[in-house]
Formats: C-alpha cells, sequence, structure tokens
DNA sequence: CTGCACCTTCCCACAGTGGTAAGGTCAAGG
DNA sequence: CCTTGACCTTACCACTGTGGGAAGGTGCAG
C-alpha cells in the first residue's frame, strides 16, 4: 500500500506519516524497489492508534508512550490507567487555566457599554498595574497540554509593526 | 530603565521584550550612548498591558490588535468589546474540545481494571477502528487558543525510537 | 510519448519561549 | 590600574506539530 492509500485509510496525512517514521515514532516502512514505501494492514492500524491518541490530546511523545505500552503485553493495566488519569488531570488543569480566562474576560466585558462610546472596561483593565490577573490560577496550571491541530483556522490580522 | 530593570518591572523577560521588539509588537526601544536599550514608564506599562493580553490567552497576534485599539482613542467600545468576546469564543471551543477529551478518557478509565492484569479497555480502544472518536466535538472546534508559557513543565519519557 | 498523479527528499514557515555563545560596558573593590 | 561580576548586545539553536512547496523520479493510461 502506498503512503497516500495508508494516508487516506488512518486519516493521517502522508506528510504526517513520513514526520512520525522520521522522529521514530513509527517503525521505517517498508520499501518497494522504486523506493516507495509500502503498509500493511498493521501499519495502518498503529497509524489509527497514534490518530486516536492525538484526538484524545496526547502529545506525540506521549503517544510514544501510549504505543509502547501497547506493544508490552505483559504491562498491567494500572499502569495504563495511571497514564491516561495523568493526563486527564494535565488536561483538566488546562481547562481551569482557560475558564479562568474566560471567566475574568467576561466580567470584564459585563461592565463594558458596547457602544459608540470609546471609553472600555476592558482596555482600561489591560491597561491598569496590577488588575485581574487571572493569575494565581495560572500560576498553577502549567501542564504540557496543547491540543493537535490548530493550525487550520487562523484569524489573522495583526502583522504590521504597531509603530513604524 | 535597562531591558533588566524594565523585565522586572513588568514581568515579562528581557528576552520576550526583544523578542516582542523584533516582531514589532512593541515599538522600537530607545538606546543609549553604549547601545542599551533604554525604557520609561510608558514603556513599562505597555509590557504590562501585554503581559495582562497573554495572561488571558490573546495571541501575541491579538496583543497587538488589542495594544492597536487601546491606542486608538476614538475607536467605539463595541469594538472592543466584540473583540474581547470572540476571542471568549475561541476559549470556550478549546474549553469543551478538552472536555470532550477528558469525558472519553474518563470513560475509558472506568472500565480499566487498573490492577496487575494487563488488559485494558484503554489500550484496546485506542487500537480498535472506529471506537472513541471525540471527532465530532473536535471538528467544530478549531479555533486558535493556544495557552502561552507551557513549555517549563514537561513530562519527558519518550525519545527511543518505538522500534529500532 | 505525453500528461498526470503519485512518490521521494529537503528546506521554509508558523507561535512562543528558553538556552547559550561571543562579545561590549560598567561599576565596585583590590 | 586591573580584575571580577553583573549586566547588556546580537545571533544562532532547540522544542512541538503541521502544512507548503520545490526539484526530481515513477508508473500508468491514453
Amino acid at each position: 500500500m502506498n503512503i497516500g492509500k495508508a494516508a487516506e485509510a488512518s486519516g493521517v496525512s502522508a506528510k504526517m506519516i513520513r514526520y512520525y517514521e522520521s522522529i521514530g515514532l513509527l517503525a521505517k516502512a517498508a520499501r518497494r524497489e522504486n523506493g516507495y514505501r509500502d503498509y500493511d494492514e498493521r501499519d495502518v492500524h498503529d497509524l489509527r492508534f497514534i490518530k486516536r491518541a492525538r484526538n484524545l490530546g496526547f502529545s506525540v511523545e506521549a503517544t510514544g508512550d501510549l504505543l509502547a505500552l501497547w506493544r508490552d503485553k505483559s504491562r498491567a493495566s494500572a499502569d495504563v490507567k495511571s497514564f491516561a488519569m495523568r493526563h486527564v488531570s494535565d488536561l483538566e488543569a488546562k481547562i481551569s487555566e482557560l475558564q479562568a480566562m474566560t471567566r475574568t474576560l467576561r466580567h470584564l466585558a459585563s461592565h463594558c457599554h458596547g457602544d459608540e462610546r470609546p471609553d472600555c472596561p476592558i482596555l482600561d483593565d489591560l491597561a491598569t498595574p496590577g488588575a485581574g490577573e487571572t493569575d494565581q490560577d495560572a500560576q498553577v496550571n502549567r501542564a504540557k497540554v496543547r491540543k493537535p491541530r490548530d493550525a487550520g483556522t487562523q484569524i489573522r490580522s495583526f502583522r504590521r509593526p504597531v509603530t513604524a
């Protein structure tokens, strides 16, 4: 099976398949005479596993650990469970961090007229020393979570020098 | 004021101050005879503004927009409010994405014995085509949120080739 | 044979942040 | 006066993932 087919079958782009192979997450693919990578069902299976783990927010690194756990038929289910639950804690830390942000922002916004007048408590707050920190919350939450694939839908609007 | 003092006073590292200047988020700093950057209270104020915006999860890009809004004394508060609320939506999209992940993981983990036996529904699920997707949720949430500063607290454990 | 779809490798970009190396500057203390 | 140490300067490199594209080979269909 060509890389294109494997990509289609697994939902992992050809680009990413090569990348995963290059960092050692994936075993080196078999090659055909012509140099093309050749995949079989087991490879596609691994790719789907990876895809799924990534969708659950596991980093590529953690995904490697999961794959290793999966291959190690003698691991204790407790190991897997604790691994997963550690990830859940990371996720939840991230969630409460984001929630603190939305709380603060909604609070500020609720005091903003939202009309033609220029005065706005949101900016005033940002511009005021010692105001709305969100940091007591944020300070605690230093997990590494970063959900994969986010780059497509961007907002793009800044990019000219602010002053010059 | 030296960059070090400005960093201390604003909570933005010297490194980041230079970076923000280099990408045009911050005006080019005044220089003294010796080439050292020189900051005054207004600069520190801007830095604190940036710091605060970043803590609220605004991207550097969005922070530039906020700074521009703040400097534009004639902007309507409605503009600021809608800008902030768009960000809140992004945050909330991210939150529900992460929540979907934790839900799925907690669900899987709840079916895992977590003992010495090797069989584990978590891995089984990852390894099974068509199982626990989280993707209907995730599909919708493609905002660009990515809270700043996360790199310090890493997990580090993977890095040897999975097969070789 | 031509054209098109696929494959290969390699380098670039993105967002932020930290690290570090090689050098200049400056003030304090011997 | 000279050394030491704390600061500053620039310029690179790393990380995490992902996509884009160039330059070239391959393979199949018409």
